[in-house]
DNA sequence: TGTTAGCACTCATACTTCCTGAGTGCTAAT
DNA sequence: ATTAGCACTCAGGAAGTATGAGTGCTAACA
């Protein structure tokens, strides 16, 4: 492909990333040295070939997805973070956060608040963490809160409620069970299997506290569920490249499911996606950015962000990267005594 | 004020209601004998005596907050649930709810589902529950998880990091004394004082306890906030009698702070205000309809609904009094035992 | 004296019609 | 291959024109 052709593309990308109007041929004219005529005849040949289209046939151009693939992928050019900029990223990052969701959550609102967009938090953390404590706790008449800790710092209570008391024989017994064969393993080891095993050896005491295995398993599985959180969503109401209808259905769906489609594939590294590029993802006209961060050298989950098509990706995606690498740092830095301490 | 015109009013409301449009003469003369003219003249008066407006010179009459008020207040035909009826908003209910909050959630979720309004709940529970259970539970180098339980069944946890790893001696010494000097204490009693008191009390241990202190006690003001929870937003948003931007704001606002400006007044039983009559209720021409429940004979929260202004009051007034009455009922039936144990 | 029929008047809303200008494609000249 | 020039298109705004629902007022009526 022409270089000219593949300079005017740019010109259009750029200039409708800020104007969000079809982009003519004399605007053009401010990038590329050549006339309007030129230019209007490169720009007929691109819609041709799928990168740009008109609206309507008095209008300018816009850019197709496939047109936004390319820039993305190779014309783009990314501006790289100043100092300054490094630092207002760094004041934004709650560094005192006592949990990885929380420091991951002041990121996700960070970027949500310097994008205007919607961002999105997915951990899949809970995957590579072992139960480090299981522990039932009677509450009150027949009522029993069954708390789970793992090592990654993720806790978790379920509320129970028995046909009959608990004997202190029966909690004693279970409690020694549970820290016994329950604690240093994988939660996402846990299965109907353990959940078998877990009910016969209850042996007599089985019929009473069936329902309680049974809430002690739904809970670990919610332990190992992905889990996504999606902040700004407001920000994609009031963003005029899209249609309301459509964003009230997204925010009214359960979006996660929506969400969980471009995640899966966005722990191998930065990616850029397209909304026509997922088969039906709600909301059209949409791009998603997401960047994965790191545990221990493991991906523990990504960091995205949802706007419109027209976004400045030159500007955000070193947001996002940046992000995610300060992240993967902070929790290497505190995560490495722990981590060790798992694997024993 | 004349009984005549008094018909008139409640026909321009419930025309108004169901139409949304301002309402004419000729449309009330369906429920009043007496001539368009006549019609119009104490429509003039009503308007007049404020209880009516016109939108401008040519059109029908639109009911003001003072109009709405007489109306709710005195006019208003209560339509009483029919046994189907009672039968269809039971099956909404989740009776399996383990919890008072999931309990109340359910009927929140049914009631924004059924009127297309936002609902809301405000518990105001933790404030006369009980501490059942405190517990510090070391999680990993230099964590801890501090774990709140109350009478209730409101558990909280946070997660707390220390300069230093506490040793087996200070642990055991810390969980002692917590559960001796906490566990059977309101919630709400712990002041600044209880968490002096604590600080000395640990004497010699204190330096490497208090910041694992400061985070207990956070902890408890947490339990006592009063909790409010907003379900259907969306509803809002689509709802035409809405400025947008409006909802967008109150969305994007902490809108907590707001409903708190009602919930207040509504522990004492059912209540319906008017956005005018609260001094700056971000929603203007919204309506807010309140129910409490109770628990062990006390109020323990409020049910509501924030709907605009023109709403099927004589609808949705008597489905909020018997989902407040039957969660009252269930949470007595099953709560009782707990009580009874709490004041032990 | 209260009620009603009739009539002139108002005004938001919707529909048309017209205009403007940004932008195009094509042709012919360079 | 590039460009100047020109005729053409068409969205969107401005201005004008119905339409009709609804009013207030007046005068007649029971």
């Amino acid at each position: 492909m022409d270089s000219r052709k593949l300079k005017i593309l740019q010109a259009v990308v750029d200039e409708y990333i800020v104007s969000g109007e079809p982009v003519g041929s004399k605007a053009i004219m401010k990038h590329v040295k050549a006339s309007s005529a030129t230019i209007r005849n490169e720009m007929a040949e691109l819609e041709k070939q799928g990168y740009l289209e008109q609206p309507h046939t008095s209008a300018g151009r816009v850019p197709t997805y496939t047109g936004f693939r390319l820039y993305v992928d190779t014309l783009m050019e990314r501006s790289s973070l100043s100092d300054d900029e490094k630092r207002m990223l760094d004041g934004m990052l709650d560094r005192n956060a006592s949990t990885e969701e929380e420091l991951v959550s002041s990121a996700s609102l960070a970027l949500s608040q310097l994008t205007k967009c919607a961002s999105v938090v997915a951990s899949s953390a809970p995957k590579f963490s072992l139960i480090s404590k299981v522990e039932v706790i009677p509450t009150g008449k027949r009522m029993y809160v069954i708390l789970m800790i793992t090592s990654g710092g993720t806790i978790k209570n379920k509320v129970c409620r028995l046909e009959f008391d608990l004997t202190n024989d029966q909690l004693e017994f279970l409690d020694s069970y549970l820290s016994e064969h329950l604690e240093g393993v994988p939660v996402d080891e846990i299965s109907d299997e353990t959940f078998e095993n877990l009910k016969t050896a209850m042996g007599a005491y089985m019929m009473s506290l069936t329902p309680l295995l049974a809430e002690l398993f739904t809970l670990a599985k919610e332990m190992t569920a992905q889990d996504i959180k999606l902040s700004g969503a407001k920000n994609l109401l009031t963003c005029k490249d899209f249609d309301q209808a459509e964003i009230i259905n997204f925010l009214d769906s359960d979006n996660r499911r929506e969400i969980m489609k471009f995640v899966d594939d966005s722990f191998s590294g930065l990616q850029v996606t397209f909304s026509p590029e997922h088969d039906g993802f709600v909301i059209h006209n949409s791009s998603v950015i997401t960047a994965p961060f790191k545990k221990g050298g493991r991906t523990a989950g990504a960091l995205g962000l949802i706007g419109p098509m027209r976004i400045d990706y030159a500007k955000f995606i070193p947001y996002l990267e940046y992000f995610s690498q300060r992240i993967t740092d902070l929790l290497d830095e505190r995560g490495g005594a722990e981590d060790e301490e798992d694997k024993r």
